[in-house]
DNA sequence: TTTTTTTACGCAATCGTTCCCGATAACGAT
DNA sequence: ATCGTTATCGGGAACGATTGCGTAAAAAAA
């Protein structure tokens, strides 16, 4: 069984005239009678005539449709990015396809493939934590497709860019355990290879070295898998308690992460007798016991002023060359679980 | 700047052949001599040549690519169902386009219209709150777009439908309420127009009946915004605390509304000294003051029913007239939320 | 009245691909 | 020599929509 829309053709056929005076009369031409006009535009209401979006992007080499990768959506942060996408690229007429790389290199390659023959007139990407190697990406970019990275992005791609302040984020959330009188707080984090890593470390080591706290490379920890595997995380926080500087506060970055690691620990450690933070937006937060001080991210902004800048770059006549990365402010949001040290 | 790929013609060109018998060399037709097959195969490989998928669903009448439309993705019930139907998809070659309602009939309407429009082969629908009128899916269904209702159904229309068995699931909610020494329990969902909804009333209702406590129609509060709006299920808390037969258990329907019912509550009642079960496939859960006892659906197979459902419809001969509702089981976790009362 | 301009529409090409027809040549059978 | 087969390939229409160009008739200018 098909499925048969009208098209240009039957409205013509019906009313005796050609797909072109058609069409012209669709678009409003000032070259159609007016008496023409008129009953292609009511013939076509009344039969509910839609124009045919893959004709038009096979003739305009453009899908008006923009394609986005994100590890998983089940996570808080990208459902709240893709929600901030989403309101943006329907009101400038785009669609928008999301797909999931699940931390894995390979899907996120096959994935980006197929959104690129598929037509998409640009890409929104946030790379997995397992991806090292991003010539395909490169390739694509190269060729003339409009890439904007948000979240994990890269130096590797000279494009626009939007990110939280990382930075600023780790630094707030380790000075908050500082100030609260914690004094070992370990760090417990994704992939190294990750820019959110990068910078979410460098953040940590800078509160630190503010309050005079020697860093201690023994008390970062990494899952590569960013909390998707829970053993990976267990065994983390299994070597930090058994090490002989034995943390009394936990740092977690990325949202997925920040999840998993308070599950093991309260699996762990029931009573939680240490200081935790972590990355994350959920708002279920405060419904925790203990309840979670974090730092939010502005994900939903994050996704608007992504989308934005694609489509500014999808529709600029000469190629861009003025490429920024734009950095948003983030939030700490204090509650019980970095209360003060008894 | 333009993303320009490599075409037939371009192959055609090079090997001074025509069109024609580059696309059937392709295709590996055994009307193409062995030479000429192979020259076009190495050179479709050298330039790394991929078929325009758009030019070939504007041929073809297929996009091999399917739709989904769910209220919100930032909900653990959809965001893992999602992950199941994806999980069939792409190995039986089919992309997944996903929308968001919202809860919004408009939203859904426009979104499901765009869809069709853009030439998706099928449709996989969970309904909004709002939805009473969805003669729009009639009519699109009527024409021939296949389409599988999963989760949020409907009777209007004849096809496949997957759902959790959310009559036994709300039995089990309230019958375990009922075994821990709760007797006068409310039930908080959504809006009374979903096929959710209804079913899970009558579990609730049948659990009462079989333990002779008395249906209180009083006692079951609508919020049709699904636990969207904050105040709508406030005020509804606040009715029932207020009310003469003041509940001292709660159970809530639906996975957005289990949490911010949770959340009113905890903020309502900060002792929560109520009785509280509900429905939601979060795995933090557990992390909750008190730990949530929950009904939990099986999401993700829920997901690869209904689009091994819909690919079955999709690439069926004939007519397909014999249809199917598949019913899955939910499993009652237990925990502190709803532990005997004192 | 003749010429020019304007109005209002149709023809056909185009986008990338497939596929129904033919077309051509080689070859064997008659 | 003629015909039928078979193998191998090309021409061109089709999918739905847009658009440059051409042109008829009508209106305006000469």
């Amino acid at each position: 069984m098909r499925f048969e829309p009208v098209t240009i053709k039957d409205i013509a056929k019906a009313l005796n005239l050609s797909t072109s005076t058609v069409s012209r009369a669709l678009r409003g031409s000032h070259e159609i009678g007016a008496e023409t006009k008129k009953q292609v535009l009511e013939y076509a209401e009344e039969i509910n005539y839609r124009p045919n979006p893959i004709a038009l992007s096979l003739k305009e080499r453009r899908s008006r449709s923009i394609g986005v990768i994100v590890t998983e959506i089940a996570n808080n942060y990208f459902s709240q990015a893709i929600n901030g996408i989403e309101s943006i690229a329907y009101n400038r007429g785009y669609h928008v396809i999301i797909t999931q790389s699940h931390e894995s290199m390979e899907r996120e390659m096959v994935n980006v493939q197929h959104l690129a023959n598929r037509g998409v007139d640009g890409l929104l990407v946030s790379l997995s934590s397992e991806s090292i190697d991003i010539s395909y990406l490169k390739d694509l970019h190269e060729k003339g497709l409009p890439i904007v990275f948000f979240d994990r992005i890269t130096d590797e791609i000279e494009t626009h860019k939007v990110t939280a302040d990382n930075h600023q984020g780790a630094f707030h959330a380790t000075e908050h355990l500082i100030f609260q009188g914690y004094k070992r707080i370990a760090h417990i984090t994704s992939s190294p290879y990750l820019s959110i890593t990068k910078e979410r470390l460098e953040g940590y080591k800078a509160a630190l070295k503010k309050h005079h706290i020697k860093f201690d490379e023994s008390m970062v920890k990494y899952c590569s898998h960013g909390g998707m595997i829970n053993s990976e995380v267990d065994e983390a926080l299994n070597t930090l308690f058994k090490s002989k500087m034995k943390p009394d506060a936990i740092f977690a970055g990325g949202d997925r992460l920040t999840m998993t690691c308070f599950g093991c620990l309260k699996r762990l450690n029931p009573k939680i007798d240490v200081g935790f933070t972590g990355f994350t937006n959920t708002k279920t937060g405060e419904l925790f016991s203990p309840s979670l001080t974090v730092i939010k991210q502005p994900a939903f902004e994050i996704g608007q002023t992504a989308i934005e800048l694609l489509i500014q770059l999808i529709e600029s006549k000469r190629p861009v060359t003025d490429f920024q990365t734009k950095v948003l402010p983030t939030e700490l949001i204090i509650r019980e679980s970095a209360m003060k040290k008894k």
